[in-house]
RNA sequence: GGUCGGUUGGCCGAGUGGCUAGGCAGAGGUCUGCAAAACCUCGUACAGCAGUUCGAAUCUGCUACCGACCUCCA
């Protein structure tokens, strides 16, 4: 089958853009990952699951995916002044432990959670920490190329003589005054001549426990130089996609690209770089929107953010109940990824009710057996893939992607129900969407529910079911119903249907 | 203040210049001893005002409200 083309939006273009990659049948995609300080929340489910479908779309479409996404654990500091403290040493200052142990704990808790949202790891993920050499070696090309100068042991880009050669805010969409406008004074800003501009290097001050040394100072590197040192190490100088929260934006993002312009720039025979060709950094660029409560951004600034292992848990005074990794990922894929998507309880129980009628209706597909005689199918088999596809393909629309899959519903209960029949080659068709679709690309599963002791379960089920079946046929319904109530207590839901009693566990 | 985005039925949330998104909740029905499940049917919503058009919720303008970024944030 044809696969549709792919489009995706560009924030770069502001439309969305035929995915053309740099080279043909590979594909190269790079997203901020977690600063590793703190326990992952439901806004750093949003790139990982979006980001995550992107893979598994682009490996649908048959491309070689490479697959970067960082781990920052050095150089994210709490503000922009020069007092600001590393987010990873101060809280292993404040826990009195190595920062290195800071940044392991929560790297594991970040993986440990995000696979159980079905989130696959990438191809890479690389350590700020652990590229510091590439990282002075940028700082000396964008010294080298004329964009940076050194003041205290610190290196700072200069935005005012970036700006007069290029578009300093091409992908925000500013211009250098209305940053410059809306820049606030900071104290400790003195080393920098210009406000907008931002550290490449910092020297570490004497209480500083993360340190390396470099050229200018022993110090650690600026936050933005990581993505771009690490995004060209490992995808090249010119690569496919950029991803990201909108929230990282600017100026994240912004000084990004400055940078990979400005080193591109390095030619100079003394520090042995040459120059790049062509334009450096990502071709396209994408950012998923926010999740908000009560309309307002969910983050840690405004400590109002829900951990994961709250929602697992329930454990939260904001949660009713406690929701599996799989309903936040459904519900996270029920909206588009360039919406806002607003987190209440009445949302995530409506989520929870959809997933599992769509995953029921899954498990019963599994289930059903072909017809031999071949009867005419409400809906054609034969474009269901394409039918989810082709809205997959167009910028990532998992809502009409699911809406899809939803329509189907109705028929595979009424085929399990005996109502009507199916071919084989349509029950074949049926099944490998729902594997393909639902399960490849989505990456959405059933939650396991019963353990290893299926069988057992089965066999203590089916005779209560027999038994409360003779006082049926004996018409004692008191009996039957306390029977009924009692599994019912316990978690086990008896349906009575035509063909006898069915249960499943809730 | 600057830049950008949003306002869709009870809730969440897609989308398109004219043709049913979907989910959840709700109503009626089929089935059933009852119930649950399942299936069938039902809501004609697109902030307000004006304009473009044969026709706009979808395009344009204005107004109101909300939000994001401009400082760390996914």
């Amino acid at each position: 089958m044809a696969q549709p083309p792919l489009h995706i939006y560009n924030t770069l273009t502001r439309q969305k853009e035929l995915f053309e990659p740099v080279t043909p049948g590979f594909a190269g995609l790079y997203v901020c990952g977690p600063t590793v300080y703190g326990d992952p929340h439901l806004g750093h489910a949003r790139p990982a699951v979006t980001f995550d479908v992107l893979f598994r779309l682009l490996k649908h479409l048959d491309y070689r995916v490479r697959y970067v996404r960082n781990i920052t654990d050095v150089g994210h500091l709490e503000n922009d002044a020069d007092a600001g403290e590393d987010k990873i040493a101060k809280k292993a200052r404040l826990e009195q432990v190595e920062p290195m142990e800071v940044a392991d704990y929560y790297t594991h808790r970040y993986h440990e959670f995000m696979d159980r949202m079905g989130v696959l790891r990438p191809s890479i993920e690389p350590h700020a920490s652990g590229h510091i050499i590439e990282q002075i070696e940028l700082v000396k090309r964008i010294l080298c190329a004329g964009y940076a100068y050194e003041a205290g042991g610190s290196v700072y880009f200069d935005v005012r003589k970036y700006a007069a050669g290029h578009h300093y805010g091409t992908l925000s969409g500013r211009n250098l005054d209305d940053i410059q406008s809306g820049s606030r004074e900071l104290d400790g800003q003195d080393e920098k001549c210009f406000p907008a501009d931002f550290a490449l290097w910092k020297k570490a001050s004497p209480e500083h426990i993360m340190r390396w040394p470099s050229p200018w100072s022993t110090g650690f590197p600026g936050w933005h130089l990581e993505c771009s040192a690490m995004s060209a190490k490992y995808l090249g100088e010119r690569f496919d996609i950029h991803g990201g929260g909108m929230d990282l934006l600017f100026p994240h993002h912004e000084c990004e690209i400055a940078q990979n312009t400005a080193a591109a720039e390095c030619g100079s025979p003394d520090c042995g770089c040459a120059p790049a060709a062509g334009k450096p950094g990502a071709r396209y660029w994408m950012h998923n929107n926010m999740i908000t409560i009560n309309g307002q951004k969910m983050g840690k600034s405004l400590g109002n953010f829900i951990t994961l292992e709250e929602f697992f848990t329930g454990g939260s005074p904001l949660l009713t109940q406690a929701y599996s990794p799989m309903v936040i990922r459904f519900f996270i894929l029920q909206a588009h990824y360039r919406s806002t998507l607003d987190f209440s309880n009445e949302a995530l129980q409506a989520a929870e009710k959809g997933y599992e009628r769509l995953m029921k209706a899954w498990q019963v597909l599994g289930k059903i057996q072909p017809s031999a005689m071949s009867e005419g199918m409400a809906k054609p088999t034969e474009k269901i893939v394409e039918e989810c596809l082709v809205p997959l393909c167009d910028d990532m629309n998992t809502p009409v992607a699911l809406a899809e899959l939803f329509s189907w519903i109705p028929i595979i209960n009424t085929i399990a129900e005996g109502k009507a029949k199916i071919s084989a080659a349509h029950l074949d068709r049926l099944k490998a969407a729902f594997d393909t679709v639902l399960g490849d690309i989505l990456g959405l599963a059933p939650q396991s529910a019963a353990g290893n002791d299926t069988a057992l379960i089965d066999g203590l089920v089916g005779m209560a079911v027999e038994q409360r079946n003779a006082a049926k046929a004996a018409k004692d319904w008191a009996a039957s119903d306390v029977i009924r109530d009692r599994l019912a207590a316990l978690g086990i839901k008896l349906k009575d249907g035509k063909e006898g009693t069915s249960w499943e566990i809730e």
